[in-house]
DNA sequence: AATGAATGAGTTTTCATTCAT
DNA sequence: GATGAATGAAAACTCATTCAT
């Protein structure tokens, strides 16, 4: 006999929400294929029926996860209001939210992680992912034009490749950073090592963009 | 029953070498929960019983294709012989040649990812990784004295950093680059797309590098 | 929360109608055990619940299916009025009468089957089934008779012989068209090979019953 | 620790074999969705793994049941020589075998009525069922032409629809033999009901194809 | 009377690993 | 050394049914 036991909650929107956060934790921590369906019911306080509610089956419900953790860093983007800031301060101010928002959403790296194992093909069935992040790199160029146009910014720089070299900095110290640390026998997840990468970072871009006072 | 199957190879360390040809593409491609033992064996030419026999299990199985990976592409570094360029030179050659690498053997940065999403906990059941790499580090950081008192690098630099960058505006533009392809709706795969990043990681890495003048 | 939700029927009959209907239709599809609560709930335009507020369970629901399948047949049946025919008449009108209905009945039809299959353990439930059907039989045994009676008919039929033969004679064709047409490469849907069906049905039966001119 | 337990049998054709008989009798018993793959590992005295190591999945599984029986019945109707026997012998044979052949092989009309509910589906997928059947077309008409030719038969008779009218009466009567005993209050199961029917059947089909004499 | 979210038990399918030959 | 048939455990997914609103 089916369907007594425990409180329920009837909540459509809090349980759905509860299930993304919990296969959000899942899918971070081992991976697409690695994730077991049965702990994410356990994580979100539901059970495994109600992920095929909601969720058709596995892929979807990585296919949501991913849409939400790609909104979720494009809304923390948009609260920066870079081109309120000077050129150079607009720079910093991204190097730093970057890494900062990496080592706090250690969950964004790995599930980047994980969608490059599988060629993107999740985020390929995602209408929403792409028209925001070009936003971003409108945003970019034009703090490089200002920057050019301040006789401080070098010119002929590709605001995509910037970003992505911006990205890129963070993202391989960060991501592999127990590879690193296993590989070259240097704890690089000391507070002392992450202020260092920062600054390290900074002055690798600034030292490109700007110009020889 | 005489001649039934097909002719046995008998040879040791060549059905060692498939099974472990076979592990690398298949742990490359679908990651290490995702891989497939029944798939290695068959990519193998050999058969699943023989995996047990040479290698413990799955895991001890990624553990030797992780080692293989690293010795690898430690052998092929150990062929540039940096310290025989102009620091600039070396520079340069270290560059284009972490970007070639990764271009050609995607499997390692696609075991890589893999090893990340694990922790490094099979890279940190190896010994013989950490030393080989050390000396790249140690070579670097000779190039990087030489510039600096050629008064061509600036100084205070960590090589160990230099390093990381290195390869990071590399591998996150490669390993992302299905990611990135779709969430910038921009073909990232290009020809010319890969020569405009080789120029660009370039110029940022001696733009930071090189004293003005 | 006023609006909500669509505006409901509130109509005890029509709901009950409507269930029975689209039941019906998912039972005659995908038989007993391939049918889906679910998707009769959907087709009803109602809802699951309501399917076990007004029938108890699947299989009572079923019963019910079964029971109005039969009932519809009986109800067209007695509107032929076969003893205002001639018994030669009577007998052609029974059997294209048959022949019609199951074309025009596919559901039929393939409930039937789906009772087979359950060794007809659902009709077994119900008391009605059984005392319409007869009427039928001693309606089929008055043709005969009065056949006989004109030198028309050959004697010792068995009513109950006959009709089994009549209906097994279209059903066989109509129930497995598909896999005869599959098995013997032959389109047995078409409206030519429908006709001639008939004809030699027709054939069959009448060369069988009446006595050499 | 997966492996070990029970005397293994290590015979593949014959683990095939029994996993196949498990299947054809769990499929006939319950249809294709009513059959539980547990019980056809159970049946067969294998395991679960050991089906999808033979057969790909359920379905499959469950095309091979099929062709098998239609291999089974074809191999059986071959074993009849009706063309050794005069043209009258040959129909009375063709007709006691059919009818003899459904009642010592329910399993036969039942998968057949299972296939039909799905639309025949499954024998689509097989290609050597349609060849074998057609060879059976073939004598039958032969049978006719003879009979035709000494004057006994009627012409213009098609072999085809004369099978189906074989069959179905045979089938009809068989398949629905729960049904009809439960709709009409009289069991057809009896050797007497069985005695009758054949003769009735036997009486149509002669009644019908033989010229007055 | 109507709704649809929630659930436990079950169903098909997959997997790494082992054993007989 | 080599082979592939065999297996238990667990994985994804489904289903009839019930409960809160």
């Amino acid at each position: 006999m089916p369907g007594k036991s425990k409180p329920q909650t009837r909540n459509k929107e809090r349980t759905r929400f509860l299930i993304l956060a919990a296969a959000t934790e899942e899918f971070a921590e081992k991976g697409f294929a690695g994730a077991r369906i049965e702990r994410i019911a356990e994580l979100s306080g539901s059970n495994k029926r109600m992920l095929y509610y909601y969720y058709r089956n596995k892929e979807d419900l990585f296919v949501a996860v991913m849409e939400n953790a790609y909104k979720t860093i494009r809304d923390a983007e948009s609260e920066l209001h870079l081109l309120d800031f000077h050129p150079v301060e607009a720079i910093r101010s991204l190097i730093s939210f970057t890494w900062d928002y990496y080592i706090h959403h250690p969950e964004f790296l790995r599930l980047l992680n994980t969608e490059n194992l599988y060629h993107a093909e999740h985020i390929k069935q995602s209408k929403n992912i792409g028209f925001y992040n070009s936003k971003l790199i409108d945003t970019l160029n034009e703090i490089l034009i200002r920057g050019q146009n301040e006789k401080l910014f070098r010119g002929g720089v590709d605001p995509l490749q910037l970003y992505i070299s911006i990205a890129g900095l963070s993202y391989f110290y960060l991501s592999n950073n127990d590879t690193l640390s296993a590989v070259f026998c240097r704890d690089l997840s000391t507070p002392k090592a992450k202020v260092e990468r920062l600054q390290h970072m900074t002055d690798i871009v600034l030292g490109y963009l700007m110009l020889a006072g």
